[in-house]
DNA sequence: GAATCGACCTGAACGGTGTTCAGGCTGAAC
DNA sequence: GTTCAGCCTGAACACCGTTCAGGTCGATTC
């Protein structure tokens, strides 16, 4: 019974999700899939490269229909489907983060961002800053976010989740900013 | 000859330093203290420890003073204290975003944030939301920034290091969006 | 029908990793 | 002179990502 490499990159994602990043290991996913962990080499170059394919099936699978018509909202819609998208996804935020930050993938939402913001006139140094800047605080939210709430899970650390902040509040914090350079 | 737990943090730190993350192992940083890898689990419990109180230590040697009088000054200084003490030690930001995210350690640059917005007579949940949002866009960007050079010196990406955005801009991005808040 | 070819996989190995544990050494305190 | 704590040894355990020569098998081609 041989696998494609859609069927591995399946297997990955659902591995991921019921266990977690630290189950992701080629040895596990060549179990799950009934093969030697060696085969998987023949579908991806490496586990980094299986990562990154991993991160954009997540943000592929959280993509949604966009309504806004006016900037700010275009912005929270892309903001809050890559926020929805990482955290429903075991370690989501932490696989995409990483592969995106090693510029191996997980571009589209940040090129969306720009579009968005080229669209409505800002300078160009603007547009490289603001996106950047909108894409980290929603990377670090989630990234911290799903791990407090890991580590708390596993009993390993003992911290309040009622204490994270609101996502859509400081979302909003970072727009108002771009709202009074953009008139 | 004996080490104390100082000079084992002090060796994890310079080794962290010159080599990287990669290299910071458990085996190697033995080798460097001339003892078994073992020998280390006297001084920490574990290696996610020994991050942490490396963490710390890499923000103790960047503190500096702070002069700003007014809160947009205070919030820009941590904030760049806390992004120049990062970056001045390989996979500094690495390892100070994780050991914070999982809240082990790297706690004070938030702590400081906090402090600053309660000064200014900010209500409760902007001071959370806000002194996050902070971090966020510090953790994110210096993240970025020293893993994207990583990726390119190593040759395994190429990647415009001119693309960068600038760091003070988007943080006065964020200033500005808590300005219209705090009037 | 036989030969070829490519996709897919095997099985073993290599050189690492964090961590555990029973026990040994040594220097200071009583 | 003995006790005791701090520090360390050395071997093992159970993993990890990756490589590689070779094997299987279905489809394509002559």
């Amino acid at each position: 019974m041989a696998h494609k490499r859609s069927d591995v990159l399946a297997h990955a994602v659902a591995l991921l999700d019921a266990h977690g990043l630290a189950a992701l290991t080629m040895r596990r996913l060549g179990a799950e899939l009934e093969v030697q962990p060696s085969a998987i080499y023949h579908h991806f170059a490496s586990k980094q490269a299986l990562l990154a394919a991993v991160a954009d099936e997540i943000l592929a699978r959280g993509a949604r229909p966009r309504t806004a018509s006016e900037w700010p909202g275009q912005l929270r819609e892309i903001c809050s489907e890559l926020r929805d998208a990482m955290l429903a996804c075991t370690d989501g935020a932490d696989v995409v983060a990483t592969v995106w930050a090693f510029g191996l993938g997980a571009a589209a939402p940040v090129a969306d961002l720009e579009k968005v913001l080229t669209d409505a006139d800002a300078p160009d140094e603007l547009v490289a800053v603001a996106s950047r800047t909108l894409v980290h605080y929603v990377f670090g939210h989630a990234f911290e976010e799903q791990t407090a709430r890991q580590a708390v899970s596993l009993g390993a650390v003992e911290r309040s989740l009622d204490s994270l902040p609101d996502f859509d509040l400081g979302l909003d914090l970072v727009i108002d900013g771009l709202r009074a350079r953009l008139g």
